[in-house]
DNA sequence: TCGATATTGAAAACGGATTTCAAAATACAG
DNA sequence: CTGTATTTTGAAATCCGTTTTCAATATCGA
């Protein structure tokens, strides 16, 4: 089994929460799927296997993903919430494509650092941060370019 | 008269936009502030001196600002619009307090170079960016150890 | 001043996130 | 295994900030 499956299933005994065959169904594909979804995608995804589960539930069980930590919320600024699987002590910032939406992920130690020290500069105490370059990916930059 | 004025009453000959009292009266009022309103915040400081103003010019302005280049939009992920006045050229990143809201700005010019450098490995093309740091100033932090 | 055009404010519509609620499923004590 | 308290589900309703609609009003330029 997945460590996120173990993960989820403990936070669930812990909660008191129940273990259903949907909340199961979401994680196998919440965890199968490794792009930027949004909760709308992800549901119509889902919604072709298995037409049953409704998107009330998708929505709050995406939400349980966050909150145990298996998932983490992302909003890029169109309005709409996604949700990436979350790798252990893993962290990484994005390109945003503005024309076709590609994601790209990037890691960075030394923006990382310097952002501690800003934060100390003023007394800040940083619990998360998040980073976007929002822009053009090489294959829409050659077809803009294209196109003049 | 101040240069964000003139740039917006050009902008509005420029549109064959028309020179209002209620845009007048929102632009000195957005000048005069410089913290980081959502629009509904600015419309309800603005409504106390100027009752007959209503929601929706102060939205359609605020936007006329952004598109002339004169404010910018942020969105700290509070599900809220924010605006901001922009001073030429320079850019700023910005901690924002989880606990009392409060929003401090920042410039790091190592930290712009370091994207540059990210968007090049990638063969990114950037057009914009968005960099926050989120957590505790230094009076909710203090209040929070005191807590315990 | 007139007439074409843009703007206004109130209210309605919009869109995604979240909640409600009655029916169904689950957990667990006996 | 029950029986029962509790949680979950899906559909629909609600929420809430943003944006649009529309008829009345204001502005601009000839």
């Amino acid at each position: 089994m997945k460590k996120q499956e173990e993960l989820f299933l403990d936070y669930l005994t812990r909660k008191r929460l129940k273990n259903t065959s949907q909340r199961m169904i979401i994680l196998k594909a919440f965890l199968r799927q490794d792009s930027h979804l949004s909760t709308e995608d992800f549901y119509l995804q889902l919604r072709k296997k298995h037409p049953g589960i409704g998107y009330a539930t998708v929505h709050r069980t995406l939400k349980l993903f966050a909150e145990c930590g298996i998932a983490a919320e992302r909003n890029f600024g169109d309005g709409q919430m996604r949700f990436e699987v979350r790798h252990d002590n893993e962290h990484h910032d994005h390109l945003v494509c503005t024309e076709c939406g590609r994601i790209i992920e990037f890691e960075n130690q030394q923006i990382e650092q310097l952002q501690l020290d800003v934060a100390q500069k003023h007394n800040f105490f940083i619990k998360d941060h998040r980073l976007e370059l929002y822009g053009l990916c090489q294959a829409c930059f050659s077809n803009d370019q294209g196109n003049i």
